[in-house]
DNA sequence: CCCCATGTCAGCCGATCGGCTGATGCGATC
DNA sequence: GATCGCATCAGCCGATCGGCTGACATGGGG
């Protein structure tokens, strides 16, 4: 069926700051068809540098990163250029909602769990390296309830004052961390604690937390 | 100097909840000389029940799985009836006060960090068989500096406490939940503060995220 | 052109919080 | 059997929070 010369190895850059998982992947993927790993990077910065000289036709990109950079800002660098770039395919442990949208966003192809079987793993690439979008499924379901039920996103102002917040300020103090009057501190919180549906500052925080607005 | 026969392999069993770092690790780890996977558990359950019949020699656990249990747990449970048992050797992203000191309390031989060297995890392998304790750099770095500064360590009540406050619950909502008194609540809450480093309530909750006592 | 989201600000008021002092009981440690 | 950590409770008080109503400016989308 196929023409084994006309589908040649995927190229295959890896990005995770732990160096186990990244050997653990490289091993894993030297058993797969199809697939050659060119190279691994620890950060963000690495990755950038290394998928500018090794042309690799996949980045298959942590988001929690340790270095200066997160996979979410190294993965809109990544894919700035959309044209000679390579596709990006998020591999990470989490599905919740605010990574999903900012790895879309930023232009990532595909975005997987590592809680996923292998051959998904496998097929995901090969899809990624032809320009297929690939999602598992938590996160496909995640996507399409978001578009049923709309954004309980915070306004970027919301999110300054939430991150004063969670340094445990009063609002006094964040009233003049921001250069603003105390009344539109409560302002904002109120709003804040109707996106996230609390009714105190703790429980603000938690949610915040959980739902990995902050941090 | 050694004798062949007088050191089989190592008999290993993964648990991680994460399917595409098991294989990962299996593939690492299948490269390594005297290391033999003999199993890969999903769930804390699973490695209980897998190492009752596998009989493993090490252990290799990861403190975050989804399941009912936490890898503190199994561990715990893994190593209660210490003859038989097998070596625990912890294998996580994190390397938080509270994680290490969980994890050596419920009676781990090792704990390893992701970011590690393969090469590290292979010998700490070798190691845990061998009954020796194998620690990652920082983490044997953070043991010390425990030592040197007694206890930020919450008492089980306050930990209760701590639990209520990041739902976002009233002092009075507290105390009917812990079926205790408002002022009994207040004065967790102070001790709390204090050991936290914090004045407010979201302060509380923003710093027990931080260090994984929440969650 | 109007509407709506956002960001800014004000005043009021009741409820809550956080700090304080002080007290009791209980189990463990020494 | 004295001491210490933990958990329990009381009352007081000033500071803060959270909800409310209302207001104004800006800027983008219908």
């Amino acid at each position: 069926m196929s023409t084994p010369v006309s589908a040649p190895s995927v190229r295959l850059l890896l990005c995770d700051d732990h160096a186990v998982i990244r050997a653990g992947l490289r091993a894993l993927l030297s058993s797969a068809e199809g697939i050659d790993v060119v190279g691994e990077a620890a950060t963000g910065e690495e990755a950038l540098a290394m998928a500018a000289r090794l042309r690799p036709d996949v980045v298959l990109m942590d988001l929690q990163l340790d270095g200066g950079m997160d996979g979410v800002t190294a993965t809109r660098h990544l894919t700035e250029d959309s044209a000679a770039g390579p596709r990006v395919l998020v591999l990470t442990m989490f599905d919740t909602d605010a990574d999903v949208t900012r790895a879309i966003e930023a232009g990532a192809t595909g975005y997987l769990l590592k809680a996923e079987q292998p051959e998904e793993l496998f097929t995901a690439i090969r899809n990624a390296a032809a320009g297929r979008t690939a999602l598992s499924a938590p996160v496909a379901d995640r996507l399409l309830s978001r578009l049923r039920s709309p954004h309980p996103a915070l306004s970027p102002r919301e999110q300054e004052i939430l991150e004063q917040l969670a340094r445990g300020l009063g609002n006094r103090e964040i009233a003049r961390a921001l250069f603003i009057s105390e009344a539109t501190v409560k302002t904002h919180l109120g709003r804040i604690y109707g996106k996230l549906g609390v009714e105190t500052r703790a429980g603000a925080v938690a949610v915040a937390k959980e739902k990995r607005l902050l941090l």
